[in-house]
DNA sequence: AAAATTATACTAACTGGTCTATATAGGTAT
DNA sequence: ATACCTATATAGACCAGTTAGTATAATTTT
């Protein structure tokens, strides 16, 4: 595999980041946790810490994104489907919360100071929306309202990941779930 | 004022955690953002950034608290008061989305590595849910119910507040404000 | 042999934290 | 009032460790 090291950089980035972002992960530790030779780094990512941080985080949500279009496709109803999606998440948090939120964090931290890794968190972010907003529109919902509920689920999503982190509680996340399907439910369809 | 330099330093440290997060703050940047004495930092901190950073959130949190208390009494209806907070949010952010979510990327940070500051989080984010959950009790919702709903809100915030500032687009506030409205609005009060 | 990849040593800057010396108070005894 | 004393507070040099990043040599792989 030509690749190989390459890819495993970016999974320990990815997890790294997800536990403790973009600052608290060193170079160093990425190396350790990937188990790559330290003199790869700078030859696949030439262009730093940056380039590994906006590589991994635009690959980390493509995966989400596709994970999460599975899981639409998987419903019939789009309440159900969005349902089931947030509370698969609760399961693969798991009960020490240390994960969940995998770019928040960086996302966050990046907003203000690197433009590259800021689009490349906004890109992540919107491809998972429009995955929500698309299961929505073939639900009936028109086009407009299906954009602005797909936010308001991802918002909640997101912020949700954020509480039951730092409470250590997972069980928020199945209220969120209930709100989110009655939201849908129960809101005009244009 | 004997606690003026104290006072400069939790602020200044509320200030640079918002834009950019616990580890990316340094301690030099803290002494030079507040113009306080590099060598009152561990008088007034012995136990060093933790214990900077727990107090900071703290307060932060208490003060954010007590202002959307002040909102909530200002209308009759939880719907309107939730409503007019979350615009207020929007309001409060500006143009340029460089703040919002004052503590979020301190959370996501630490919730990991600091029991300190995720615990200090945690009471933060409680005290603020329960702010709604008090205004949603007042307006006819069961305790339960209440409770809930004021989780799922805490959340479509939280997590809006980090889509805005990645995205760069104020706008999207209006959207979750809007839902949160009709989320109250149409929930059975039990 | 040539190209792709990895190893190692290094830099300069910065990190959180510690240290001692010094100033500046406020109160007290003379 | 004045001199003294002590607690509070500030100054800033200093520490060991780490950071991201670079340069170049050695090693594989093709």
């Amino acid at each position: 595999m030509v690749k190989d090291t390459r890819q495993k950089i970016l999974n320990a980035t990815s997890h790294l980041f997800e536990r403790q972002g973009y600052h608290a992960t060193g170079l160093n530790e990425i190396v350790k946790e990937s188990g790559t030779p330290r003199g790869s780094l700078y030859y696949y990512f030439p262009e730093g810490k940056e380039e590994i941080a906006s590589e991994s985080v635009k690959q980390r949500m493509a995966y989400i994104s596709s994970h999460a279009d599975e899981v639409m496709q998987q419903f019939a109803e789009p309440a159900e489907a969005v349902y089931a999606l947030i509370l698969g998440i609760m399961n693969n948090m798991g009960e020490s919360c240390g994960t969940g939120a995998p770019i928040a964090a960086v996302a966050l931290e990046a907003s203000n100071t690197s433009e590259r890794i800021r689009t490349a968190c906004a890109k992540g972010y919107q491809d998972y929306q429009d995955v929500v907003a698309k299961k929505l529109i073939d639900g009936g919902f028109s086009e407009e309202k299906a954009q602005s509920l797909a936010l308001t689920i991802h918002a909640a999503i997101e912020g949700v990941m954020i509480l039951s982190r730092t409470s250590k509680n997972v069980t928020l996340i199945e209220n969120v779930a209930n709100d989110m399907k009655f939201l849908i439910e129960f809101s005009s369809k244009n």
